[in-house]
DNA sequence: AATGGCGGCAACCGCCTGTGT
DNA sequence: TACACAGGCGGTTGCCGCCAT
């Protein structure tokens, strides 16, 4: 007898979520909190899976989430980090605030991946490719009899590395970096899992619950063109766009009194600054500390 | 201008882990 | 200790837009 699944499947709905679902969503999360994922659907009149619900939000629809691209610093957090966590993408995500373990696993496997091998260097092992003249195949395409999987290879080197730390070719540049100048934020990144630059990366969160860092974006640099070109009504999907165009989106204007709500759960400090944060045009960094629920 | 290939990313699937009983 | 359940995690899939031809 198989396991129970985490929902009844039947009747529900699957792929891209519609202006309508986010919106309840939002809406009952807003006014409930974030519980009981498997009840939350028939809740909020969602026909979704409750864990299609979780994903949606924590990956798409909180409020503390930073859009686009990574940027330079956080590309070599990323590479520094999966060397040494590998592909534990909850773990890496954890250390930079506002990005989710979906978008830096996406991130790895389209962009972070190429430029390593661009750079000589094994994504897997963060080692220097062997200079050999043999092809460069796909990951699973790797030529030479029976081979485990991707994820064994990987977790034996993980463990491979967990026994001897050696500094990759990236991290030497990196810390040749630090060096030249940038200290306070280099400084000691690639010193040692106990101490790196006033967190620890086994076992202390960056982000505090109460602490929530919102960046904003250039509003005439949208993730994609294809996500600005898609913001009208047509489109059904609300995809990459952040809190503020969302709800333009969702038309809350109208239809739904996002303020009121937030009002309601949220003190007055929080709320100005999730007000200021929508109404910036800037690329400055806006602390937003929303009060736990 | 049409179309086929490719890349990026949102979302799903299934397994794992933690917790309560 | 064993079991059930909910939530979390990582791998994979499939859609969609862009680009080269």
């Amino acid at each position: 007898m198989g396991r129970q699944p985490c929902c009844d499947k039947v009747g529900l709905k699957k792929g891209p979520w519609t202006a309508e679902e986010d919106k309840k969503l939002i809406n009952f999360i807003l006014t409930n909190g974030q519980c009981c994922w498997r009840a939350l659907p028939k809740l909020a009149g969602l026909l979704r899976c409750g864990k299609s619900c979780r994903l949606r939000w924590t990956n798409y629809l909180r409020p503390d989430l930073k859009r686009g691209l990574l940027s330079e610093f956080e590309e070599k957090m990323v590479i520094d980090l999966h060397s040494k966590l590998g592909n534990r993408w909850s773990k890496i995500a954890s250390n930079l605030p506002g990005r989710t373990d979906n978008e830096i696993k996406n991130h790895w496997n389209t962009h972070v991946k190429k430029k390593l091998r661009k750079m000589g260097i094994d994504p897997f092992t963060h080692k220097p490719l062997p200079t050999t003249t043999t092809i460069q195949l796909p990951d699973n395409e790797q030529a030479g009899g029976p081979k485990p999987t991707p994820q064994q290879s990987e977790v034996a080197d993980q463990d491979k590395e967990e026994a001897v730390v050696v500094e990759t070719p990236l991290q030497s540049t990196i810390n040749d970096q630090a060096k030249d100048g940038d200290k306070s934020i280099h400084a000691g990144l690639f010193d040692s899992m106990e101490v790196n630059n006033d967190f620890c990366i086994d076992e202390i969160p960056l982000i505090e619950p109460h602490e929530i860092l919102i960046t904003c974006e250039n509003s005439s640099s949208s993730p994609s063109s294809s996500s600005s070109s898609s913001s009208s009504s047509t489109d059904t999907t609300v995809g990459g766009r952040f809190l503020s165009n969302l709800l333009e989106d969702l038309e809350f204007a109208t239809t739904f009194d996002y303020n009121e709500i937030i009002s309601s759960i949220w003190d007055d400090d929080f709320v100005t600054s999730l007000d200021l944060y929508n109404n910036c045009d800037d690329n400055s960094n806006i602390m937003v500390e929303p009060p736990l629920l």
